[in-house]
RNA sequence: GCGGUUGUAGCUCAGUUGGUUAGAGCAUCGGUUUGUGGUACCGAGGGUCGCCGGUUCGAGCCCGGUCAGUCGCCCCA
């Protein structure tokens, strides 16, 4: 027999890390259908089809693929298959692999059921997703996301809407984040100074580490790559980046004298709906450095971190969520002219920084508030009938099941967390009473069974 | 894909320049005469020292390989 163990990058998860998982998932929820979001799901595995060349050629290689059924090496390609080629030898062996995200599974399922969709589509999905990533601190290979996407509506209030649900869910979670925004075609303006297409692209790639490296870092990588105009197109923006307040950096963006005054314009018009509309609670900040690694999306990009007041020293494991809006979601998929915009919540991540921060409210983790202990099997009806009182009023309770040695019970109850038990032996029964006992403070007190309605509001929480 | 680092009991870790039968704390289970936990005391069980090979009279300790975890880079939630 050989000792069990994970994959590496998988967790199992036990009842109190669940109790607050699901607390971060309710909150979220909550938000997202506060907001008009209604819930769909998709399988974990989709055709390797659907998934390849969606996330670029490092997202492929990151894709969990899954083996053909049957004797799938007597189908493979044999020529591929002597080389001892594993990319070219892929797609006679496999067919299926594990979801990357959930947009691509969204785009997916819009074009599918195009025809029973209402539009603007507003669906939320959370869900676990898979990436053969190598795991390291606030990295895992499986983990989950809890997506808000908006599909088939061009308008600029869902920009403001999305980034309401940012700001309701963390305030709602007690966790203070900044929430930081910048457009795709402000960079797009820039791309005929920047030398074309490659250097917009390599030149987003780079300022996108400036919070990791710095100016001076992300200065010096823009000149080891070439790319012409790009350090002092980086100082003008890293310049606007210093000013206080985010109609001021707008008003600054105008002023580059090689900025296509179509692209830039239609970004600042989007941001000047977006900061107009909503007037968040937690940071909100113009971020011109913000460029997001994945390359699909063409208007607002978001990215939400946490801020660093109240968490531990050198506590750092990046975003933990995004998003933005991508013009062409569904065109992979053979339908045109559909647009999206959605933001996603890192879940796990969330988690780490709100356990590393210490912020959980009590409530999250707790769950059963009374624990009956009958002294005697004679107690048990008594028992059982004082519990369902309680659970009829929304008071999570249960009866220890035998009838043991007393400080066993309290060990279990103490073990679960239970606040209160009660104490129902002899002396109880004989006079129509329990004995109830405060296991935080130690204190216990007699009630008389008929007065128990009275006292259900001691035991809430 | 690249680099650093760590593998000893269920968990966290000790283990001397290589030397008899590998230890501790926590956890688990049992008991301390029958109704009071978190916070007393006594006791018990539990290890092929990740795996394979090498050096040596002798390896948990030294060397090589391998597997696994973990941290960082690329990239990302």
């Amino acid at each position: 027999m050989s000792k069990p163990g994970l994959p590496s990058g998988t967790r199992d998860f036990g009842p109190e890390t669940m109790l607050k998982r699901k607390f971060i998932l309710g909150t979220i929820e909550n938000v997202f259908r506060l907001h008009g979001f209604r819930p769909i799901e998709t399988p974990a595995v989709e055709n390797l089809a659907t998934l390849t060349g969606k996330y670029g050629d490092e997202g492929d290689q990151l894709l969990f693929k899954i083996l053909n059924n049957g004797d799938f090496l007597a189908k493979a390609d044999e020529v591929h298959l002597r080389e001892k080629n594993s990319k070219s030898v892929l797609g006679s062996i496999s067919d299926r692999g594990l979801r990357y995200d959930l947009t691509v599974p969204l785009a997916r399922f819009v074009v599918m059921n195009r025809d029973k969709l209402t539009f603007p589509f507003k669906r939320y999905q959370m869900q676990p997703v898979w990436r053969a990533d190598r795991p390291q601190k606030g990295r895992y290979r499986e983990f989950w996301q809890c997506d808000a996407d908006v599909v088939g509506s061009n308008s600029t209030l869902n920009e403001a809407d999305l980034i309401s649900i940012y700001d309701e869910s963390f305030t709602a979670l007690g966790l203070a984040v900044e929430i930081r925004i910048n457009h795709r075609k402000v960079f797009d303006a820039f791309a005929t100074f920047l030398g074309g297409e490659a250097g917009l692209s390599r030149f987003m790639q780079l300022i996108d580490k400036a919070d990791k490296i710095g100016f001076d870092g992300v200065a010096r990588e823009l000149e080891a790559a070439a790319i012409p105009n790009a350090v002092s197109l980086w100082q003008f923006l890293y310049e606007i980046n210093q000013l206080k307040s985010n109609h001021t950096k707008l008003d600054a963006l105008q002023n580059h004298p090689q900025a296509s005054a179509e692209e830039m314009e239609r970004a600042i018009q989007d941001l000047n709906v977006v900061f107009s509309l909503v007037k968040p609670q937690n940071n909100f900040i113009l971020d011109l450095s913000l460029a997001r690694g994945l390359s699909y999306y063409t208007g607002c990009v978001f990215e939400v971190t946490p801020n660093p007041n109240g968490l531990p020293e050198g506590f750092n494991i990046g975003s933990i969520g995004g998003g933005g809006r991508y013009d062409n979601l569904t065109g992979v998929f053979g339908l045109k002219d559909f647009s999206g915009v959605g933001i996603y919540f890192g879940l796990d991540r969330i988690y780490d920084i709100m356990e590393a921060a210490n912020i959980f409210p009590n409530t999250a983790a707790s769950d059963v508030r009374f624990l009956a202990c009958a002294m005697d099997e004679s107690a048990f009806p008594v028992a059982v009938e004082i519990v369902n009182l309680l659970r009829k009023n929304a008071i999570s309770a249960e009866v220890y099941p035998s009838a043991t040695k007393l400080k066993k019970q309290l060990d279990y109850a103490n073990d679960r967390s239970i606040p209160f038990a009660a104490i129902i032996g002899e002396n109880e029964l004989k006079n129509k009473e329990i004995t109830v006992k405060n296991l935080t403070t130690g204190t216990q007190s007699s009630i008389a069974i008929e007065n128990i309605k009275e006292n259900l509001h001691l035991w809430k929480f």
